[in-house]
RNA sequence: GGCCCCAUCGUCUAACGGUUAGGACGUGGCCCUCUCAAGGCCAAAAUACGGGUUCGAUUCCCGUUGGGGCUACCA
């Protein structure tokens, strides 16, 4: 074995295929890869698994390479290319060949029978196969501990297709030797892999990377995610108006644990509290309502800045942006911004909200005008409340409550009465924010104009 | 079917032979309160089952059941 304590030899790669999107168990894979590079100053490596030409695409690959973009997964070698190693496989398929570790097969597919072993040749046409040896592999794995298997239950799996090109299992082996890589870490489907490719390391001459697999997240069904689980795909969750920073924190904590009670996790902190033995053994299902509480958590603590980045083209989307939200309006902006964090849930429930405070005209909700009209004199009450907001000298939260408490004295009505008319000529609506923060929001101007015109 | 792996509240998980089995999401209640949220407090909620080993099992071993993976000239 390997001595691993070096850790500048720390190389870990994400390897996935672009036969589609990055899902959800691929991007936990690629964090994880990613965590224990970082935690350790080792490499993470990018390489794109496209031998099956049929299946591969670049619109995926390009996606893929999108959807680690936006989680923050940068990566420090590559994209490699498969498609462009080809020549390193077959090299390796020759040296096989030649080391009697593989023969030629001429068996239609799916066809292959052991007799073809006896006829085996080094030389001739169809695919090549790897004659696995008698004896039982063992190996340690990280996460799941030992596992070990009798090599007369593997078949003698194809290396080289009869068009040249290899297959996952040579492929991946010969490049994780080149690469050098030091740990393997990706998902539970691969244990039944490993043996077969700890085989073909050996019949290469090569030492063994230590190997770590990672459960598989769950729909909430409890069967593998997939396409009917609805959004399986990294970038529709971005399109739900997830933030990358929730959901990587999110996604830590499906099927790995720091030990402790700690939820919420920054960067650095993720970071430093990550180890594979943190890894659990049993699946993960996927929580949907558990990812949006830490969605709400990030956008009720984000910086300014970052929020905003995010929200912009939303806005623009829908059409509430102006430049001068960040300039001279940078001040209502941010109140608003404030006034909204706790009520979000997702990006879009910020801009759904703005409506009223951003837009130009206001529309009324039938059912809340009718409501607060259940107070005969409200509408004259509110006017009044334009005059007394008319002279008032400082537009902050004391100044207004103390105006509205004393005039709901004064009128003999209860001060909720006031508030929740003033809700509806304000913003249309039966629900806001504060109805303080809804007129600092708004400017003296706009508060009182749309009180006056209620 | 064969082979491999897994199993604590509905869900994510803590416990690494001795705890009233802890935390979080969700759910219910209360508080706060100008509406809605957010927030605070409280509650209900789990060791799949059966055998061992042990003074003592969530924890170690075996079996059963359940779940997952692999079994392609896919990765």
């Amino acid at each position: 074995m390997k001595n691993m304590t070096d850790t500048s030899s720390i190389r870990v790669r994400f390897a996935p295929s672009p036969t589609g999107y990055l899902h959800v168990g691929g991007a936990r894979t690629a964090l994880f890869d990613w965590l224990f590079a970082r935690r350790y100053g080792g490499a993470f490596i990018l390489r794109i698994e496209d031998t099956d030409v049929e299946r591969s695409s670049e619109e995926m690959t390009t996606g893929i390479l999108e959807a680690l973009t936006w989680l923050g997964l940068n990566w420090d070698e590559g994209p490699y290319y498969q498609s462009k190693r080809l020549d390193l496989y077959k090299q390796a398929g020759q040296r096989l060949l030649e080391g009697g570790h593989a023969y030629y097969c001429a068996c239609p597919a799916g066809g292959h029978t052991i007799a073809c072993r006896e006829q085996a040749s080094r030389e001739g046409g169809g695919a090549v196969r790897f004659r696995v040896p008698q004896g039982t592999v063992s190996f340690k794995d990280d996460v799941i501990g030992e596992i070990s298997i009798e090599s007369d239950t593997i078949e003698d799996f194809v290396l080289l297709r009869s068009d040249g090109h290899p297959t996952y299992h040579l492929s991946v082996v010969v490049d994780d030797i080149d690469m050098r890589i030091s740990h393997v870490i990706r998902g539970t489907d691969h244990v039944s892999n490993t043996p077969k490719q700890i085989l073909l390391y050996r019949a290469l001459g090569a030492p063994l990377p230590a190997f770590a697999h990672v459960p598989l997240i769950l729909g909430p069904d409890k069967t593998r995610m997939s396409k009917r689980h609805g959004a399986t795909s990294v970038m529709a969750y971005q399109e739900q108006g997830i933030v990358p920073e929730a959901f990587r924190n999110f996604l830590a904590l499906l099927g790995w644990s720091p030990g402790t009670d700690q939820e919420m996790f920054g960067d650095d902190e993720l970071i430093q509290a990550f180890s594979l033995q943190g890894i659990s053994k049993a699946n993960a299902v996927f929580n949907p309502e558990k990812l949006s509480w830490f969605n709400a958590q990030y956008l009720a603590k984000l910086p300014d800045h970052k929020l905003i980045a995010y929200l912009k083209p939303e806005f623009i989307n829908a059409g509430l942006w102006r430049d001068t939200l960040e300039n001279e309006e940078a001040d209502r902006f941010k109140l608003l911004l404030e006034a909204l964090r706790p009520r979000s849930k997702t990006l879009h429930d910020f801009v759904r909200q703005s409506r009223p405070y951003l837009g130009t005209t206001l529309e009324y909700d039938q059912a809340a005008v009718a409501k607060v009209s259940k107070e005969p004199q409200i509408r004259e009450h509110l006017h009044t409340l334009a005059d007394r907001l008319q002279s008032l000298p400082d537009f902050n939260h004391q100044t207004l409550e103390a105006v509205i408490r004393a005039l709901a004295e004064e009128l003999a009505v209860k001060p909720g009465t006031l508030m929740g008319g003033a809700r509806v000529a304000l913003t249309g609506l039966s629900v806001s924010p504060g109805i303080f923060e809804v007129m600092m929001i708004l400017g003296p101007e706009t508060t009182i104009q749309r009180l006056r015109t209620f």
